[in-house]
DNA sequence: ACACCTTTTGACAGTTACTCTCACTTCATG
DNA sequence: CATGAAGTGAGAGTAACTGTCAAAAGGTGT
């Protein structure tokens, strides 16, 4: 969402991606997982609203200043969404002439199987109070909510491309849009359900209630 | 303190529906008029960003705490939205074994169609600011979107009714929510081309990319 | 008219997220 | 190592809220 650093954010310990570059962008990636984890650790202890910028700077031994230079609001610190490269990149793995329901489907199943096995049992709690967080705070919400038009326009070019149309047509964006409402509001439901339901199929459910948008 | 000595008078009239209540009724109804009026103008003339709720609450003549005490936050000022009870009146009006988009679409359009005509021609003017604003301002859009929640478990109950489900249903909400992400999408889109084209078609459009949420 | 109670208001102080500026430190490079 | 660039911290400032409390205004009984 408000990741546009351009810079892809790697979620394991300094990653090896980061290995040749040189002290400076490494200190970048450090100092960047410490006000997150600061965060993090900070609001499982108080909640979201009890924590203050400043209790998170001084956690992560930072300045304020500092926090407010590496994510532009509080809530951008919970809220930092790496997966619509990942996302993008699986959707167009998928067959060209496969309907666009299909592709988003299983774009999503992988995306969501990468994020709950390739990170550490630590990380999977995070993505958890992540995804409460979103629910369950306004602030954190809204911003989730701005970052689904992000993520629409995504889904938007895969939708233009599949179908023949143009990525601004009503009908794709709308399409999209819809789409993205819908299984946000999946996950809200998720949630409330203290997460006990079985996520897949609650996606393969919210797209059933689409058709697929003809091609043109 | 808002006397009515002509000047200062707000340019809409006391509604007919207030006429009977009490002065305390009244003069409450007349400074929430006063504290629109005066965010309106304001931002017309300065843009939203560079409006205070200092300035707001000079030119209603209140002080900012009242301000803050008839609306919980500045975007809540321009966002007021009253039509959702309108819509869940005429969604009830139509005839219940109609497929529930076309029950949406007649009831969207009608809402429109009173709106636009139902009211002075400064409040339409009024109106397109206020859309201008819920695209164009990440906070006020924010709020909207969060809006869209609320009408959402309206739409829900209305499709509950309709096809025999449970109002807390995946299917339900999830359609629902995937309506209201389409329709506001389709505003943006109305916006970004200078509203020329005509609203009533895009909806129709928009919502000819649903499929009918089948009974149960 | 008057007293009495309730609602509404304004003044004020405080908190917090965020912005801007500027001097200072830290890294990168020839 | 010197020189420039990038990153940091300190501090002042702004504006959106929040909470409290005393004063004012509305409503109601006699």
């Amino acid at each position: 969402m408000t990741d546009n650093d351009g810079m892809t954010t790697a979620r394991t310990p300094v990653p090896e991606a980061a290995r040749h570059l040189g002290l400076r962008e490494r200190k970048k990636i450090k100092t960047r997982m410490a006000i997150r984890e600061a965060t993090y650790s900070l609001v499982k202890e108080q909640g979201y609203d009890a924590t203050t910028v400043e209790q998170i700077a001084d956690r992560a031994e930072v300045s304020p200043s500092t926090v407010f230079r590496y994510f532009p609001a509080k809530e951008d610190i919970v809220l930092t969404d790496e997966y619509d490269p990942l996302l993008e990149k699986l959707l167009r793995e998928r067959p060209a002439d496969e309907p666009v329901l299909e592709s988003l489907r299983w774009a999503i199943r992988e995306a969501m199987a990468m994020a709950l096995t390739d990170n550490p049992a630590y990380e999977q709690d995070e993505m958890l109070l992540r995804v409460r967080l979103m629910v369950e705070v306004p602030q954190v919400r809204s911003r989730l909510m701005e970052s689904m038009s992000v993520t629409g326009r995504l889904v938007c070019r895969a939708l233009a491309e599949r179908t023949g149309r143009h990525e601004n047509d009503l009908e794709v964006r709308v399409y999209a849009m819809g789409l993205m409402g819908a299984l946000l509001e999946a996950m809200i439901y998720w949630v409330e359900g203290d997460c006990r339901d079985d996520l897949p199929e609650l996606i393969d459910r919210t797209l059933a209630t689409f058709k697929d948008l003809p091609r043109r």
